[in-house]
DNA sequence: TAGATTGTTAATCGATTAACAATC
DNA sequence: TAGATTGTTAATCGATTAACAATC
C-alpha cells in the first residue's frame, strides 16, 4: 500500500476546511474557488490546493471546487462517514458538557455509557446516560464494543484507566486530563489541555510586559 | 524596545516545558540537565535550549538547569505571577467545568461572575458563583475590569457578544464557541475547538481506511 | 583541572508560498 | 476559443536538529 506522509498540520486544518464547507453549503454556495476560500478563510490559495492534493484531486481546472462534493470528501478524510460508540470516564462537569452535546451526535459520536467513583451518582442517569461504577469497567468493555474513550476525571486515575482501555480494544481516547499518556501504538491518544490553553492566553495577554512578540494564527 | 519573535510552536511548548518541571519540583528534584529533560519528555534537548533561550539563560554550564528557579521563570513567561479576573458567558455545563476546576484558581485565574440567558437559573448560584442575565453584561463590565472572557454559548450569539466584550475593555477571550472571532488586536483570542479535536481523533483513528499515514506527535 | 553542559551558530529538514503549465 | 483555476513543481521561508566553543 502506497502511504503518503501527512503532518499533524495538515490534518489540523481539515476539520476548520469541513467547517467553512459546511457554511457554504448552507448559504446555497454551489462552487467555490482556492481563491475566494482563501480570502474568506486568512490563509494563502495554495496552501489549500496543497493540502486538499494531498488527499485527491477534488477540484476541476477553470471552476474551482464544488462545495457539497468537497464537504463530503473531507468529512469521509475525517472518519465521519463512520459511527463511532464512545464512552465518558469521569461524570463530573465536563463529562456531562460532552455528554450533552448534540452536535457530536449527529456527526456519528454516540455517547453509550458514562462511568464514575461517586457512589452518589452512579446508577442515576445523566443528560439521558446511565453512570455506572468505574470497577465495573473492564467487564463493559469486554461485552461492548467501545471506540472512543473520553478521559475526563482527575489526573491521577487517567494513566491506570487508559491501561484498561488499551488493554480491551479502545482505539482512541480523548484526554482531557493533564498528564501524558504513553500507549501503545494502536491507541490513539489526543489530548485538550485546557490549563495548557489558558495559560498559552495568560502569556498572549501579557506579552506587552516582555520583551517579545507574539506572532498572528488563525486557528 | 527590542522584542524577539517567538513562534505560536514556541509558546505552546512552554505550558508543556512547567509541568514537568512541576512535576520535577514535586520529586524534589533539585537541577535538571537539557538531555535528562529530553529523554522525559520526548523531544530533543536542542529544542529545549533553543526554546528557553529564547526567553533568557536559565541554565549554568556543567550544572544545567535549578528546576526551582526554571519552574518560576516559565511561569513568569507564562503571566502566572499576576492575577486574571474572568467572567463565564454561557453558564452550561461547560462554563460550570470550568468555573469548578479548582487548578485554575490556584494560578491566579479567579472567576467572579456567570452570564447567561436563560431565566430559569439567572440569579442563582453555580458553584459559588452567582448567574446574572447577559442583558446586564455592558453594565457590569463598565463597573468591573475584567481581563478574560470564557465564551461557552451557542455560536450563534457568540459575536455579538464577543463584540461588547472587546469595547469594555476585556483583553482576551478563551473560546469555546465553534466560530472564528475577527477581534481588534488589542483582544487576543484563545480558540477551543472541541469538535476539530474530535475530528482530529477520528481521522487518526480510521487512518488505516485511508491510503496515507499520520506522523507522531507528542503534546 | 577535567568533565559536563550550556548558549549559540551552522546545517538540515520540512512546511509554506510562488509560479506556471495543464486543462476545463 | 479565451479566461479561469487547478494540480504540481520550484523557490522560499522558518523551525528543528546538530555541532561545538565557551565556561561553570
Amino acid at each position: 500500500m502506497d502511504k503518503k506522509k501527512i503532518s499533524v498540520a495538515v490534518i489540523k486544518r481539515l476539520p476548520r476546511y469541513y467547517r467553512y464547507l459546511g457554511d457554504l453549503l448552507d448559504n446555497g454556495i454551489v462552487r467555490i474557488s482556492s481563491g475566494e476560500l482563501s480570502k474568506r478563510m486568512n490563509v494563502t490559495a495554495s496552501q489549500i490546493r496543497q493540502d486538499l492534493n494531498k488527499f485527491g484531486c477534488f477540484g476541476q481546472q477553470g471552476y474551482g471546487y464544488n462545495v457539497e462534493t468537497l464537504y463530503e470528501e473531507i468529512g469521509k478524510i475525517l472518519g465521519l462517514d463512520k459511527q463511532y460508540q464512545i464512552i465518558i470516564i469521569g461524570a463530573g462537569n465536563l463529562g456531562q458538557a460532552l455528554a450533552n452535546y448534540g452536535n457530536f451526535k449527529k456527526r456519528g459520536f454516540n455517547f453509550v455509557a458514562m462511568f464514575d467513583i461517586d457512589p452518589t451518582i452512579i446508577g442515576h442517569e445523566l443528560h439521558g446516560i446511565k453512570v455506572q461504577d468505574i470497577s465495573s469497567l473492564d467487564v463493559y468493555l469486554s461485552k461492548n464494543d467501545i471506540d472512543i474513550a473520553v478521559l475526563s476525571l482527575p489526573k491521577q486515575n487517567a494513566a491506570k484507566i487508559a491501561d484498561v482501555l488499551a488493554k480491551n480494544g479502545v482505539k482512541g481516547i480523548w484526554n482531557f486530563s493533564h498528564i501524558d499518556l504513553h500507549m501503545p501504538a494502536d491507541v490513539t491518544v489526543e489530548n485538550v489541555h485546557l490549563t495548557d490553553s489558558l495559560m498559552t492566553l495568560s502569556y498572549k495577554i501579557s506579552k506587552n510586559r516582555h520583551n517579545y512578540v507574539v506572532e498572528d494564527e488563525e486557528d
